[in-house]
RNA sequence: GGGUUGUUAGCUCAGUUGGUUUAGAGCAUUACCUUGACAGGGUAGGGGUCACUGGUUCGAUUCCAGUACAACCCA
């Protein structure tokens, strides 16, 4: 078989993933096997992938993979999000560039044009993950606002209104001028740009003085309703009772007395407008202040305002600016830091607005679900979000979730008279109590107004875990008794309390049980300088082009590498780059493997037998550390250690050994025990490397058709033979040192040498002599008494070692080198002897430490004592 | 402004229930090695007073406090 050198990811990627796909074997439905599910956090539909999916997913898949090969029935369920005010906003775009205003559409008109471009984006995310080889069961594929997820989130609405934990009321919310919506707390993003302070004075009602006021935003001067200073604030105190008149509008307003004032800031005297600050707004409900909008909906002066009236906000601010210069109103102007809030989805600045919205009251919901995280009945990985989540809990808000949208689930509640209104699942519930709230009995369907608000997108995903299994609709069905609670959830830490806290609330209420047992919170992905990985930057390379370029396993392999729980990635080239050579190392051990010509009469050499027994024992000390690494969710290095299980000790050391002369065969014994653990390798990277390993696993024996190592099991984690390990290390320390010889003394590899061992042959181990003999190319080991001349030395732990060469000895560089050596162990027994005659130590010490550190010093002294008796010798020849 | 976490080799990170041969890994780097699985490879090296200052202790990189810097969350 000619196999090429290099591993052909391509082709393999398809056909294996098309193989899995034509077998079925991403599919799970309930049996007596034990569960493991994993609900993907929904991508946006119309989204593409990015790197933060590629690594989020690997790791789902890595779990999911994992635990299907330790026999558990495994359920990655998938899906997508409707993102409701993303893709409005991108729908509005669209058809804006198509000379089409919203505002001109109707809501089904608008709909339709929704659906349609949802039809046309929707589900490439997916696809795309296929290519990543996300092992998702892809039938079980959900939409949040397909129909059962549809009904489910009104079903929970009109739930949660009955119990009286929706409501409806007049909030200060933020306000999207853009989208023209509603945005909740968390959908806020707050930076410090550059700003002004302006200094404004404002007339004292009969008298000629002024008070001043510093306010960055000159244009809601226009609603200002009182001036508030602190009340312990002296420099005030002659204002008590006074009123004071708001410039350019020249209304009386009340100086009024508040603690929220701080007196170090600006002048300590506040310009109070109710309606466009949240502050302002609660000061005004203390001292029953008026509140006066100045703004339209998008952004622009209302009549309420009295001047500029339809001009932007930034422009009225640049308009008040002017008048309060002109008037003389305007003392000074500085320059600012300020923290401006702007909206996640369209960067437009968040304008604090009074609007009437429905909400959710969080405070008794998320008891149990703060209860679950601090006793660990939900485990975050890693533990340092706990804290986080509890503050976040502990001064929970009311959760706005209505939105001004048309793309979303839209609010069952339906108005009739004058604003009354019910909640009702449809239009036919609804007549019925409204026929009932009103005693109209007449009142007919038409009489009845759905209102026209959607709901937050998060209002529908909080629900995801149980609606995967449609357990809101049909809460006794197989599905959702089998696969809830689910495993493991993976996700970045930004949507901690937009998603996951919510989804722990809804959990205890709506299945009286948590949704996920684990939490594992991936770090962000950004580029080598730290950066966030962002369209506008460019610094976000396309997820394809890379799978494309260095293989699906390759790019895997170079997101784990680098990520380890809870920190961030930092991408670069050289990761993938890394998981491809990997990957291509795998493969050339495969080539050397098939290469070779097995002969069943031949023996199996000593060095054959003992590295088999090594190799074996490496394998389970490492399976072991996985297994351990696997369950802390230290997935990196579970990584790692594979990787060096497979490139240092399988292909550096073992395959070394094994490795019969050039063109000669190799017995059977040793190449069926090296096929046996090549397939177990194989097993235990497939979870990281699904097509690499597939492929060869196929290539490796006869295989049949339907056969395929995503549906193997696992080895499982052994005791092992510690003995043998440390036995080994120690020869792979004398092996390095020969080689180190060699080099120093420009001895060629093909020159065979011969290895003096100072000790008795009887107290020696000398199980892995053929190795060593073999890798080094020994022509002969013998064991001595006495040291030899002309010959170099080492010393391995404490046996010294010769090797005889005909060249002539270095002595000044031998020496130098023993010297280092000696300095070395010199130091490290004063730093021991300090211990040891410090009395207090040896009485307070626990007796292990101390047997320790009195072998520290024997050994220490001993390797002392060969070293000048070393350098002596050399110095006599000399 | 409040809070949380971190600071260990050039980079990214492990680690230390306080003593485990005077700190480990991967990558990068240096020198050497190409007919024989793999140069996307091999061999051998170099590189760190574990941020700083105090304290507790027989003993601190590890525990405590403070300082500096950084990141994140909240307002």
């Amino acid at each position: 078989m000619d196999i090429p050198s290099k591993f052909e990811h391509g082709k393999a990627e398809s056909r294996w993933y098309n193989y899995w796909m034509d077998h079925g074997f991403f599919k799970s439905t309930p049996d007596e096997r034990e569960p493991y599910t994993v609900v993907i956090p929904p991508p946006n539909v119309t989204g593409v992938l990015h790197m933060g999916h590629m690594l989020n997913n690997t790791i789902q898949d890595v779990l999911v993979r994992r635990a299907r090969m330790q026999d558990k029935n495994a359920c990655w369920v998938p899906g997508t999000d409707h993102a409701s005010i993303a893709t409005e906003a991108k729908v509005v775009a669209k058809l804006k560039a198509e000379g089409i205003e919203k505002l001109n559409l109707s809501r089904e008109e608008f709909l339709d044009h929704a659906w349609e471009w949802t039809h046309k984006h929707g589900g490439i995310i997916l696809e795309q993950l296929k290519r990543l080889g996300a092992s998702c069961d892809w039938d079980r594929t959900l939409f949040t606002m397909d129909e059962k997820r549809y009904d489910s989130v009104i079903k929970v609405f009109v739930d949660l209104f009955n119990k009286e934990l929706i409501y409806r009321g007049v909030r200060m919310v933020n306000w999207d001028p853009q989208a023209m919506t509603a945005v909740s707390d968390e959908e806020v993003i707050y930076t410090e740009e550059k700003s002004k302070l302006y200094y404004v004075r404002y007339k004292i009602v009969g008298e000629d003085g002024y008070v001043m006021v510093a306010t960055t935003r000159p244009e809601t001067i226009l609603g200002d309703t009182a001036v508030c200073a602190n009340p312990d604030d002296e420099r005030y105190k002659h204002l008590t009772g006074k009123k004071v008149i708001v410039p350019m509008v020249n209304r009386e307003v009340p100086f009024i007395f508040d603690s929220y004032v701080d007196p170090e800031f600006g002048t300590g005297c506040l310009k109070i407008t109710p309606a466009h600050d949240i502050n302002d707004y609660e000061i005004g409900l203390r001292h029953k202040l008026s509140s006066i909008d100045v703004f339209n909906e998008d952004g622009t002066m209302s009549t309420r305002a009295g001047l500029f009236v339809g001009a932007d906000r930034f422009k009225a601010k640049e308009l008040a600016e002017k008048e309060l210069q002109k008037s003389g109103d305007l003392v000074k102007v500085e320059d600012y830091n300020n923290k401006i809030g702007r909206s996640e989805r369209t960067n437009a600045v968040i304008e604090p607005r009074l609007s009437l919205q429905w909400f959710m009251k969080m405070k008794a919901l998320s008891q149990p679900a703060l209860d679950a995280v601090l006793n660990d009945d939900v485990h975050i990985y890693p533990a340092k979000f706990k804290n986080l989540y509890r503050h976040w809990m502990e001064n929970v808000r009311d959760w706005c979730i209505s939105r001004q949208l048309w793309w979303g689930h839209r609010i069952p509640a339906w108005y009739f008279d004058n604003n009354e209104f019910v909640v009702a699942e449809n239009i036919s519930g609804a007549l019925e109590l409204a026929r009932k709230k009103s005693g109209k009995p007449t009142l007919k369907e038409t009489d009845l107004r759905q209102d026209d608000d959607v709901l937050d997108t998060w209002f529908s995903s909080w629900l995801w875990p149980i609606t995967s299994f449609d357990g809101i609709n049909d809460p006794e069905n197989e599905d959702i008794k089998y696969y809830y609670p689910t495993n493991d959830l993976i996700t970045a830490p930004d949507i901690l309390f937009f998603w996951i806290a919510r989804m722990i609330i809804a959990g205890y209420e709506f299945r009286g049980q948590k949704p996920f047992d684990n939490v594992y919170l991936t770090g962000l992905v950004r580029d080598k300088q730290r950066r966030k990985m962002s369209k506008s930057l460019g610094n976000s390379p396309d997820p394809i082009d890379l799978i494309e370029k260095y293989g699906a396993d390759g790019v895997r392999v170079g997101m784990l590498l680098c990520s380890p729980a809870g920190n961030d990635v930092l991408y670069e080239d050289s990761l993938p780059e890394q998981g491809r050579n990997f990957a291509n190392k795998i493969w050339n051990a495969f080539r050397l493997v098939k290469s070779w010509k097995v002969d069943d009469e031949i023996e199996q050499p000593d060095s054959s037998k003992v590295a088999v027994k090594w190799m074996d024992e490496v394998m389970k000390r490492s399976i072991n550390e996985i297994d351990i690494n696997f369950k802390k969710f230290r997935i990196s290095e579970a990584l790692m250690i594979t990787y060096k299980l497979f490139w240092d000790e399988f292909s550096g050391w073992y395959l070394e050994i094994i490795k019969p002369e050039y063109q000669k065969p190799i017995d059977r014994i040793t190449f069926d025990a090296t096929v046996s653990v090549f397939d177990k390798l194989l097993k235990v990277m497939h979870p990281f490397m699904p097509f690499i390993t597939e492929e060869i696993w196929q290539l490796l024996l006869e295989r049949k058709d339907g056969e395929s190592i995503m549906v193997t099991r696992m080895p499982e984690a052994n005791k092992f033979n510690k003995v043998v390990i440390a036995g080994f290390e120690s020869v792979k320390e004398t092996i390095s040192a020969i080689r180190t010889v060699r080099k120093n003394k420009d001895i060629p590899n093909r020159e065979k040498l011969e290895l003096l061992i100072r000790s008795d042959k009887e107290s020696f181990d000398i199980e892995f002599l053929p190795v060593i003999r073999k890798l080094c190319n020994l022509s002969g080991v013998s064991f001595v008494s006495e040291k030899q001349e002309g010959a170099a030395s080492f010393m391995v732990r404490t046996t010294e070692y010769f090797i005889p060469f005909g060249g002539k000895l270095d002595v000044e560089g031998e020496l130098a080198k023993i010297q280092e050596d000696l300095d070395h162990n010199r130091g490290f027994l004063v730093s021991v002897m300090k211990k040891l005659e410090n009395e207090r130590f040896v009485q307070n010490a626990p007796s292990n430490v101390l047997k320790l550190e009195r072998k520290k010093k024997s050994d220490a002294e001993m390797k002392i004592k060969s070293l000048e008796e070393r350098m002596k010798e050399l110095g006599i020849r000399n």
